[in-house]
DNA sequence: AATATCATACATACTGGTTGGTATGTCAGT
DNA sequence: ACTGACATACCAACCAGTATGTATGATATT
């Protein structure tokens, strides 16, 4: 194996690419977005990208597959993952939730192409659905286990709750990053934190 | 008075132009719209347009202002204006949230021009969130006349309740829009039924 | 009433810069 | 020597914006 790290290393290109890719595309859109600027904010050349990806389509797809899935696994799937207590596990994580104005101003990575790229390209819609399933999914598994282990009310139906959390918790980062005012966001996770509590068992 | 319509129309040249333009955002969004395409829908030149409008920019300030403020108007602030009861209005315009495929994949016209262009043009920003603060302001004072007329529970913040409604119905129609699927709406919007039933006193 | 005047309301042709993509060159490592 | 991993130079298309031309219709003038 290789101790020091060779001077041509793909692996590492790839994903300088990939996150100056999704930092361009997350401040300026998927359309809005240079591939000069994205170039000179890795460091890399025309050449690069071009030998690692079939042009400026895949790497977006290469950036939702790669970088944001990774966020959502993170902040949302790892921490809730069978865990005996979803309802405290989601208090921690909207706790979590930045309210810093570079994120309030910025919105969910996620949503924010999502909503920007899905009536445009199936291949981008396809993936960023599938992102919004997963996120679901994994809410909606770890209810059904608090319900299990009775941390949850039995009465509640464990995906249509866990879909209308997630809207909302979209809803109102939406509507904080048009406002640009963090206090729309804070208020909007003291109301979700409300919502979580009546669902105790 | 003139009868019959002149040639030369500038009042309906703008709103053609303004209806055109705002067709197509609301399809490729504003970075994605094609002026062209614009000046085909509407069937005048760039002469016209430029006549008009100082630009691409400057269009899409009105297209917030005429025709986006409008279609809140008559959706939202209309039915909800010195109603005696909120639920049972707010109820009659989730009934009537579009659930056609064209509709649900087109998302809302409002909150996709707002995420895609807010962080990147203070002017439509501005615009935009007045949109939505008139919005919110309307639902508002709807539930405020409703406690006083003993519709509307008083344990409630009408404030807090708007923003709660409107950020859950936005996060709905983003999802479906995503998912192009409208059964994630119609679900949503029961789901939003049901917690406006239980804000009735 | 007929005509001249003139600003408005467009249409057409052109341009300059941007941008995604390509073709080619080169060097490192095996 | 040869393939992978880049860098550089170039290109063609697109696209917002501009410059210019022209026709319409209202108003002023005689």
């Amino acid at each position: 194996m290789s101790v020091s790290a060779p001077r041509r290393a793909p692996v590492q290109t790839r994903e300088r690419l990939m996150n100056a890719a999704f930092e361009e595309v997350y401040h300026n859109g998927f359309q809005g977005s240079d591939l000069k600027a994205i170039l000179a904010r890795a460091g890399v050349t025309k050449g690069a990208l071009y030998h690692h990806f079939d042009g400026k389509e895949a790497l977006g797809h290469a950036v939702i597959e790669h970088v944001i899935a990774r966020i959502t696994q993170d902040k949302w799937l790892a921490p809730l993952d069978d865990v005996d207590d979803p309802i405290d596990a989601l208090l921690g994580i909207l706790d979590d939730t930045g309210t810093s104005d570079a994120e309030v101003n910025g919105g969910c990575p996620l949503n924010n192409l999502a909503q920007e790229m899905s009536p445009l390209d199936e291949g981008f819609r396809r993936r960023l659905s599938e992102i919004f399933t997963n996120w679901i999914g994994g809410v909606s598994d770890a209810l059904r286990l608090g319900q299990i282990n009775e941390k949850v009310r039995n009465d509640i139906d464990a995906r249509d709750t866990a879909t209308y959390l997630v809207a909302t918790y979209e809803g109102y980062i939406s509507l904080a990053k048009t406002a640009q005012d963090s206090r729309v966001l804070i208020s909007g996770m003291k109301q979700l934190r409300l919502y979580l509590e009546s669902l105790r068992a």
